[in-house]
DNA sequence: CGTAGTGAGTGTTAGCACGT
DNA sequence: ACGTGCTAACACTCACTACG
């Protein structure tokens, strides 16, 4: 995992006592968080003099990546309970979950003023002299405090927290200070690079994710053959068309089906954003109807939609035979000319690029924006000739299979630089690897 | 009496349900 | 069909309470 060359290590290791920590360098020495740091310390007496060079952190400010934005929020007039006080220079970490479990934490060396409040849900770390305050924001951030934290976190389900108990008696190994510096200015430069690594194929994947969008966008309005004349298809969302295809609306190519069931049994469908879905009713989780005698009638091949939020619904074509909740759109097609997975890949793009919004109605102001049937009837959709249409969905399979792998290929390597930058970060502050000043340089 | 620990509350999104 | 209400999950923030 070292990138293929073996790193120095110290010459003499020694037992450290400490079971999860091993063997470490002989001239380490082992200590407790809570004396090589206070922790939680409270807020200067005067506070409110602090006030005039004190900014507040939300939790929603801090990242898992250790980088903090500041200055988005107003300056603060109260301190209020349960605030948490910190300084410039202290190390911090959420404490609740998920954040903690989430890595979210930082060491405050830029912040802006010298003292700050924070959420309730931190604990603060402020650092005594002989330790660097950012080898103890990276000992926070190895696998060995994570996952003891998380395996110690206390309370009810969905609302666990670590202890400041457990912070405080965490157990580490570091060097002399001169070393400690070495290691974090090591740590610092290589988590930089993977950092920027890391961001460049995030930033790739996004670019990925909206090449998919314009592929298939592309290819149901302007087909295959950019050499083929074109004509004003006379739809706004569709532009110029290739002069031998048709546009019709929706009522001519397909039908509003609603068969009411009038009887219980039939498996339950729920229309999610990743497809149509069998809905658990056993398990008398989520909502449930009181009469599912009343639901319609959902048939494999059918197609069903979630017309009434524009924003968060979506469509389907089924693979099961079930009921969905009434006020579904359920529809067939009618039209011989017309492929299915061709008409549910201009529905699908009609919501991913919001042009159904643009025929919408209701109450936007409470987010609700509904597709009236009428207006879904006077839809318009490109029309190919058939073989086309199937040569089109074939293509754009084809193009995003291809960036789904591009995709997969760069989410696994960002895993790997993760899983990389952990183990520096590990292998450096118990000693398993040596820092040498070569290595800071280069 | 202060503060650490905890349950309650909040805003947002998703996925519906229900009455008219 | 339309307007609106409900529920759960998520990701927090708020504020009470018990304890040392």
């Amino acid at each position: 995992m070292l990138s293929g060359f073996e790193l120095p290590r110290y010459d003499d290791y020694k037992e450290s006592g400490v079971e999860w920590l091993g063997r470490i360098p002989a001239e380490w020495e082992v200590t407790r968080l809570k004396f090589s740091s206070r922790i939680n310390p409270p807020p200067r007496i005067g506070v409110e003099d602090l006030l005039n060079d004190a900014c507040f952190l939300p939790m929603e400010v801090v990242h898992s990546s250790g980088k903090v934005e500041y200055g988005i929020q107003k300056p603060i007039k109260e301190i209020k309970q349960g605030f948490t006080s910190f300084q410039r220079n202290d190390v911090i970490m959420a404490k609740i979950t998920p954040c903690f479990e989430n890595g979210k934490g930082a060491y405050l060396d830029s912040m802006p003023t010298k003292y700050g409040f924070g959420s309730t849900e931190f604990h603060v770390l402020r650092v005594r002299s002989g330790f660097n305050q950012k080898y103890i924001y990276y000992l926070t951030k190895t696998d060995l405090f994570m996952n003891l934290g998380e395996s110690l976190m206390t309370g009810s389900a969905g609302q666990k927290r670590v202890q400041t108990e457990f912070v405080a008696n965490f157990r580490f190994a570091f060097p002399v200070l001169a070393v400690q510096d070495g290691i974090v200015r090591f740590l610092d430069k290589k988590t930089t690079q993977i950092d920027e690594a890391i961001a460049i194929k995030e930033q790739q994947i996004a670019l990925l994710k909206e090449r998919k969008q314009i592929i298939i966008q592309k290819a149901v309005t302007q087909g295959l053959d950019p050499t083929v004349p074109m004509k004003d298809s006379g739809v706004d969302w569709i532009g110029e068309i290739p002069a031998h295809w048709e546009v019709k609306r929706l009522k001519y190519v397909t039908k509003i089906v609603k068969r009411i069931a009038g009887y219980e049994g039939p498996d339950v469908l729920s229309i999610t954003q990743k497809g149509i879905k069998i809905k658990d009713i056993d398990s008398g989780e989520g909502q449930l109807a009181m009469d599912y005698s009343k639901y319609q009638v959902v048939e494999v091949g059918d197609f069903a939609m979630n017309h009434m939020d524009l924003l968060t619904g979506y469509v389907d074509i089924s693979k099961y035979n079930g009921v969905v909740s009434p006020d579904y759109r359920v529809f067939i097609r009618t039209y011989d000319g017309l492929d299915d997975e061709f008409l549910l890949a201009i529905f699908q793009l009609g919501y991913q690029q919001k042009i159904f919004y643009r025929y919408g109605q209701g109450v936007s102001l409470l987010g609700r924006w509904r597709f009236p049937a009428e207006n879904f009837n006077n839809f318009f959709v490109p029309i190919p000739p058939k073989e086309e249409q199937k040569l089109i969905f074939r293509r754009v399979k084809e193009e995003w299979d291809k960036v789904d792998k591009g995709i997969a290929l760069l989410l696994s390597q960002i895993g790997k630089l993760k899983e990389y930058k952990t183990t520096l970060i590990n292998s450096a502050v118990t000693g398993k690897i040596r820092i040498t000043p070569d290595m800071v340089e280069a």
